[in-house]
DNA sequence: AGCTATTTTGATGAAATTTACAGATTACAA
DNA sequence: TTGTAATCTGTAAATTTCATCAAAATAGCT
């Protein structure tokens, strides 16, 4: 995809105003999704994958915050923005608490919104890695290919490669020679960051070790406290 | 330093206003360093290493607006607050436009701020794309790369470098010839300058130069209670 | 169920950093 | 000059943080 919309989910029960933000945000170039209470925003979120949700605090059937904390459940890292017309410090709080990105109370300036809306987009680009049209390469001796998540070395048959080693491996080669950030690796393939993801990469890292060690012009090198390192000869 | 204490840059022309802040985000466990004015504020901000910039619109010299953009253009990932009392949207849009990450309004909630700072703080930050920097340097016969943390003689195998070895390095090449004050060593890489990360910074200035004894037309320099000089002929 | 892929644990060791210290050097005042 | 306090130097030890990898646990498929 070149252009990728964003796809923004707004869960907003005022039938006007929902519909007067979603076209707003459509005129902008988002790609707008609008559920009219909290339960049909559960249910698009789940079917769906946003890169933003908007949710009115005040909804019948399952407010805001209800909806804010179990879309949250499912995925900590999706910004979240809340819609007020409490301005209540309790409320906003009780936002920033569930994990909300932010919080705008009503009435708001539409700019503004989007202001937000881009410099939080803008900020959180770690979509899955892009399946760039790119996908063989040349490891030193080995043949790799991405799509068919093939290893071969020389005229030896293919390894197979899981798709955690394959994207793994992916991204060591898109990087090759250079650093690949653990944290850039966490986030593309494991889309999250801490002590239990960072081991798991460990153990990507010794298969892959195994695996090119039929080459040893081939060798993956750490980089103490930063990363990992593809090097080719 | 025990715990990781994150760095803020407040830069706010109001005395009392300032210093409650600071106050307040001190309590809250933050590093704070106040600047009176957008001059102090860019010195400070050069000089040390912040993750957040917290800066007051309407300032006497150097305006906030004009602090963050310079701010912006030397570093574009660095979270930055504006705060200012006027509440005009073209005012509010032209903060978003710099780069802002939010603009808060006087009189604000200070719990409000503080949800806002752990949002923002707490959030995964990373693009892909590489801080533009120049990371590869000469020393007289040493190649140097701070991205890789390599530092080479001539075509011997390159000696790896740890995080502080590399930053210390890399402050010094950029002051080469020239002198790099302790303060501002100690400020950028330790965040911090007290008794005893003067002392872990002689360190790692005796193990650097022990790595660049391989070339003797290079060497280190102390400048008795000013810091030291990386010398190249 | 049985197989395979993936995640989580945890033991172990390696690397990096801080702290400590003893002997040099320097600044500076008397 | 000389004495003394402050600062610097290099090394070693103690501490903390990080990486490695086997193995166990879990999830997911056929």
């Amino acid at each position: 995809m070149i252009t990728e919309q964003k796809k923004i989910l707004i869960v907003e029960d005022d039938f006007n105003f929902g519909n007067i933000l979603k076209d707003y945000l459509i005129l902008n170039d988002y790609f707008v999704v609008l559920a009219k209470n909290g339960i049909e925003g559960m249910e698009k979120f789940k079917n769906e994958n946003f890169d933003l949700c908007i949710l009115d605090v005040m909804m019948p059937f399952k407010d805001g915050f209800t909806l804010g904390k179990e879309i949250r459940e499912k995925s900590e890292n999706i910004p979240l923005f809340f819609l007020s017309a409490k301005t209540l410090k309790e409320d906003v709080l009780k936002g920033f608490r569930i994990g909300a990105d932010d919080y705008l109370t009503k009435p708001f300036d539409s700019e503004v919104l989007l202001a937000k809306i881009k410099v939080i987009l803008n900020r959180k680009n770690f979509s899955s890695i892009p399946e760039s049209d790119v996908y063989e390469f040349e490891i030193g001796k080995f043949k790799f290919n991405s799509r068919l998540r093939f290893l071969t070395y020389t005229d030896e048959k293919p390894i197979k490669l899981s798709p955690k080693e394959n994207q793994l491996l992916r991204l060591l080669v898109l990087h090759v020679n250079d650093l690949l950030p653990r944290e850039i690796a966490l986030n593309k393939i494991w889309r999250d960051d801490n002590y239990f993801t960072s081991r798991s990469m460990d153990v990507y890292i010794a298969k892959l070790r195994k695996y090119l060690k039929l080459d040893n012009g081939v060798e993956i090198l750490n980089i103490h406290g930063e990363g990992f390192r593809l090097v080719v000869n």
